[in-house]
DNA sequence: GTCTATAAAAAGATAGAC
DNA sequence: GTCTATCTTTTTATAGAC
């Protein structure tokens, strides 16, 4: 239980915004420094290269993922639920980690492609004692995929995918799969 | 009907491919002009900057989701159906340049982002008329989302997302949807 | 742990020859 | 239409002072 530094994570949490706000080619060393508050030298004493600072990034996707999983198996409102609620964006750490971690997948990061699969086998463990089949189970996953690919196109649209009461018809309609 | 120079498109090949392979920071314009086999001051000649480039790729999707859309409303083996199973990469022209334009969009691209949601609309448009209300219908487009979702993600999974018995299984229960 | 200074390579773009 | 040469800025990384 090693407690990281600060400027540490200050730096992950920075590298983290500029990769959701201005993709890959945005998140320099410089600018998640400056934003970081850091010097450049500064930032390089804690991750000696971008690599390293990807790593990190996905090793603390990796944290948040353990937690995550756990909470949807002990919802209190349904798996199924829980888990379709969260995924669109609500900008807690998971989110903000998700979505950095694909545009570093985006730019060809295996190490990232493979955090994402795995999170995805996770997920999918936690949600399948909850459904009749693998078809009704790849139905919630997919549509779970679905949401976080439209928060990962950004907000550029006029309105959000779904609208409140659109979710609540769609948990119903995916909970009713549930149920066989 | 203007056809395009063929060096043009050879460009634009080029440009899509790297976007797929490497993300929005391995495609350069030196790269894209290496991997076209024309100079750098020839890809200037077609495209006079990383921005014009971009644009003739969001041009190129456009077209595509023309046909595209068209293509589903008249499908023989049902627009829901047809939908789907055209989710899922199979390396044609449209995959290839949603693919690549969904790498521009992560790169902050505006144009790109605001191209993909154009598309989602009309895909929507298109299918909506197959299914009953509109909770089942965003099952279906988040579904369809979520398979890009993973191509997007890349290969790099032991396996695909979906056997082919699984999508089928897929297919059918979303048709179920579509009957009511 | 954090800084400045600097090197070495790569980026987008211009100019002008052919 | 396509090329080479060159300029400017940015990027990653190193060296070494504090």
């Amino acid at each position: 239980m090693s407690r990281p530094p600060r400027a540490r994570e200050s730096v992950l949490d920075a590298f983290e915004e500029i990769l959701i706000a201005g993709g890959e080619r945005a998140a320099t060393m410089d600018a998640t420094a400056r934003a970081a508050g850091v010097s450049k030298g500064g930032l390089l004493y804690h991750f000696a290269s971008k690599e390293a600072l990807e790593a990190g990034l996905i090793d603390r996707l990796g944290r948040l993922i353990d937690a995550d999983v756990h909470e949807i198996s002990n919802a209190a409102d349904g798996a199924v639920a829980h888990y379709i609620r969260t995924s669109v964006m609500a900008g807690d750490p998971l989110d903000r980690a998700m979505l950095a971690v694909s545009r570093l997948a985006q730019g060809g990061s295996a190490a990232a492609s493979a955090a994402l699969h795995d999170a995805r086998e996770r997920w999918a463990g936690a949600v399948r004692p909850h459904m009749p089949d693998e078809a009704s189970l790849n139905v919630v996953l997919l549509v779970s995929d679905g949401l976080y690919f439209n928060n990962m196109l950004g907000g550029a649209g006029p309105h959000p995918v779904l609208q409140d009461a659109d979710m609540d018809a769609l948990v119903a309609l995916l909970e009713g799969l549930g149920r066989g």
